[in-house]
DNA sequence: CTGAAAGCGCTTACAG
DNA sequence: CTGAAAGCGCTTACAG
């Protein structure tokens, strides 16, 4: 058996309470006392067993990150700032994806429950008991969930309507928006409310392919809108994965880009994984995880939270857009 | 305060003990008295709390993946199937990234000492105490450590050997290495062996270029790359990070590709992420993620490992190479 | 089939 | 400053 606080307080001559504020770092224990203790630690190798602590403390200092799959550039990026993140706060993080499976984001309300872990992030798009959601730790990324939970969000609407109107200055007159709609009401949809709105403010007829897809099936869609949309010169995407099969098709069908289509994708580069250089808004991916975490371990301090977080996106441009 | 067994058990008034057999669904308790007691636990909304089971049972059903980045293709994609795989075993995973500090890898076997783990899968290019790693739960990927911890890899030496044969027999006389070395001995050094045993075969001249590098620095040492041996008309890059900005580079540069220069990566389709078809040895990397989590279980569980397991990668011909 | 009791390894009032 | 004791919420022999 591996030797506990007991074996400690014995070969050291004192009570395991004392042994216990010594390792815990507690002031009020005599200089003379703590050193026997630290001996006793260091002779015998004591390893505390942190699932007493846990137990006794009733914490696991355990966060769950939810998300559809870890495999994609955007939420590969976001795994790895909260975990960098969490870690600061002495955060563990145990990563989840729930790749299309709704049982999967309901396992995770329930490891709340069951203290396994002590909160959660959630990226996600399916429904929940929105009620039930409202006394756990969890906070959203891009989307509101009932009352009380907080989420972090980009600045998608005005963000958007800017960069069509970029695209309008620079020549496209048949601009399509082309995107992958959430199941459910998230901050994303702002993103075609932008569009519509710049396409009615212009007067200019409106091309919306956005359906609800799952991984796979990006190259039919884009296929599909292509075909429908073929004197298309201007597109606004709605996330890096559908830009990517975008631009290989439309190069692959002959088209100049920028020169026939410009394209402006929401999510842009992911040095090294991405072709070349995409116009894009650029999610403040860093920040977003970052203030996620943050907000998160408030809400598990029973602090107060803000309930919406928008951060500031960025508008780089590529080469995939006529620059000036 | 959570109602505990003790509630369930005073409500449906059994003992405690009753309550337990009835949770962990064992036989042996009479049909009645379990109704009542799933009677008492859905009136109640009993949740079993995780910390006190873990502790009776000695076991978190938590093990750790220590990757050097999540934010990188590759580990993203080993990640998403170690996930997916520890759960069929009803495992949850901790996300680390070392992020090349080393104290994080030294943290999480403190974690398997402290209880807080079960295991760790690791992914990493540093050293440590082999001896003190021998008598832990874990499984490496890539690597051998001491004696005792089991690994899994893939076909490094064969398969490189094959694709540079490959190149040559497609035309290459200039044939480059271009890799960023592990600190530490690696399987992944076999790419270079085979690499100088195929030149000295072919009686070929030795171009390598093979540091220890860290993430950013790659675009660096492929300009150098590029200007000591700016005559050369193949290479192998061990790496999918390298070549992509290799490509990129030498396509900067005016190198038609594959016409002047054919390029080989190791590790290379990630759809949607990458750009365009590299010729590469792709790596079996759900294999390997499933395997290693199936080793590791056995190995918590204190059953025999194979101490090596070397998987088949798949050579597949894209656009960089002149084929036939 | 079932209950009472001991114990997992810690922390934390409570006395002194 | 320090020790003895209760207790966190479970599981598991042990009796019956």
């Amino acid at each position: 058996m591996a030797t506990t606080i007991k074996d400690i307080a014995k070969y050291a001559g004192v009570g395991v309470g004392t042994v216990s504020r010594v390792i815990n770092n507690e002031k009020g224990v005599g200089q003379k006392t703590r050193e026997k203790v630290l001996d006793a630690m260091k002779t015998l190798n004591y390893q505390p067993n942190n699932m007493a602590m846990q137990l006794r403390r009733n914490a696991t200092r355990i966060i769950a990150l939810l998300v559809p799959v870890v495999n994609h550039p955007f939420f590969a990026k976001l795994a790895y700032y909260i975990e960098d993140e969490a870690d600061k706060f002495g955060y563990s993080v145990i990563l989840v994806s729930s790749q299309q499976r709704v049982e999967r984001e309901a396992e995770i309300i329930k490891k709340i429950k069951h203290r396994e872990v002590d909160g959660a992030v959630f990226v996600t798009h399916y429904m929940h008991d929105e009620k039930e959601l409202d006394n756990c730790p969890i906070i959203s990324i891009d989307r509101a969930f009932g009352e009380s939970t907080p989420y972090v969000t980009s600045d998608n609407y005005d963000s958007t309507t800017k960069a069509i109107e970029y695209m309008i200055k620079r020549g496209a007159k048949r601009i399509a928006f082309l995107g992958s709609k959430p199941e459910v009401k998230s901050e994303v949809t702002e993103r075609e409310r932008a569009y519509l709105d710049v396409m009615k403010k212009h007067d200019m007829p409106v091309r919306i392919v956005n359906e609800v897809m799952k991984h796979g099936e990006e190259a039919t869609v884009v296929a599909g809108f292509l075909e429908k949309y073929s004197d298309v010169d201007g597109v606004f995407v709605s996330g890096y994965t559908l830009s990517q099969f975008l631009y290989e098709a439309a190069t692959e069908l002959g088209k100049k880009i920028p020169e026939d289509l410009q394209i402006i994708s929401y999510d842009g580069i992911f040095k090294p994984w991405g072709i070349a250089n995409l116009t894009c808004i650029e999610q403040p991916i860093e920040e977003m995880a970052r203030q996620a975490v943050s907000l998160l371990i408030k809400k598990i301090r029973k602090e107060e939270t803000c309930i919406r977080t928008v951060l500031k996106t960025k508008f780089v441009l590529g080469t995939t857009t006529k620059n000036a």
